[in-house]
DNA sequence: AGGGGGACCTGTGCGC
DNA sequence: TGCGCACAGGTCCCCC
């Protein structure tokens, strides 16, 4: 999926289509995503104004002036692409060839919106992991979603003495520490690989050494990697694109993601880049300058 | 209680 | 060319 740089990115992209604006249609053409779509789906966000594009993690929060937030997830390969009224929904502009139905439609463009400006909301989704779900505003925080989700990586709040709380007496290896979302929320396999590079610590040290300094050191990276790749436009690898089809470039600032082999970046190290398995996810690390 | 392993899907790229 | 396998920005449920 596209990981908490990729979600603010395509947020980012929706505020002038959807800010203000009034959902006219909106069509799902499957049952479900990931999970099913709530009750009503349709009726309960059509002829609503859209209040409010937020963030929470990886998902985008869609505030609208009913009682309801529309919680979208893209999965690991969910799209949300913008068209002007008229023309086709997936414009193929993208890396990959667009399928066609017999009706003429990518049969994986799971929703359609339109807003009453004629915009076109296309949510595409080949592998569904992603979902959407229309939950009351003012339960956000307690739904089961979000209720334990920990902080926001990039708020102010999110300090070294606050990760190093979380991690005291965890008997976990920091790479699986940082990718649940209970200790920081919004981190993904990329990104979690790129911040203990730049801090120097092995993916496999147990969470609960990471508690003090280093998790000093730990917290500013994480910030920096995720600010850079926001401002990057996010890493596009095989599914990710902005809302207009353009590709995101953070990925050609990788320094172990994917690197396998590689010589590492840190000047007069001499490692190469390995890969290992942890929890059923690859991790990339430099076992020299990475302790 | 908390963590690891599989399940959920489809697509792609590789080796044989 | 074709087939099978491994792997992919995530999360959730089950089981130990």
């Amino acid at each position: 999926m596209p990981e908490l740089p990729e979600v603010e990115t395509v947020r980012r992209g929706l505020i002038p289509a959807l800010e203000g604006r009034v959902l006219a249609r909106v069509e799902t053409r499957r049952a479900d995503l990931r999970v099913p779509f709530s009750p009503r789906f349709e009726q309960r966000l059509t002829g609503r104004r859209v209040t409010d594009l937020r963030r929470r993690a990886k998902y985008i929060l869609l505030d609208t002036d009913g009682p309801d937030t529309l919680v979208i997830h893209l999965g690991m390969s969910g799209r949300i692409t913008l068209c002007a009224g008229g023309l086709s929904e997936s414009p193929g502009r993208f890396h990959h060839p667009v399928l066609r139905n017999s009706d003429g439609h990518d049969p994986h463009d799971h929703v359609v919106m339109e807003t009453d400006h004629g915009t076109r909301i296309v949510y595409n989704d080949h592998r569904r992991f992603g979902l959407m779900v229309l939950v009351p505003t003012n339960e956000l925080d307690s739904h089961p979603l979000f209720k334990n989700m920990g902080p926001e990586p990039l708020e102010d709040a999110f300090t070294g003495a606050v990760l190093s709380a979380v991690l005291k007496g965890k008997r976990t290896p920091i790479k699986s520490a940082l990718l649940d979302q209970r200790v920081v929320a919004g981190l993904g396999n990329i990104y979690v690989c790129e911040a203990l590079y730049r801090a120097r610590i092995s993916p496999q040290r147990l969470a609960s050494t990471v508690a003090g300094v280093r998790a000093e050191r730990l917290v500013p990276e994480i910030k920096s990697v995720l600010r850079e790749a926001i401002e990057a436009g996010g890493s596009s690898l095989r599914d990710y694109a902005h809302t207009d089809g353009e590709l995101g470039y953070f990925q050609h600032h990788f320094a172990v993601y994917d690197r396998l082999g590689a010589p590492c970046l840190t000047p007069k190290c001499r490692g190469k880049i390995r890969r290992l398995v942890q929890a059923g996810r690859s991790t990339w690390s430099c076992p020299v300058c990475q302790r």
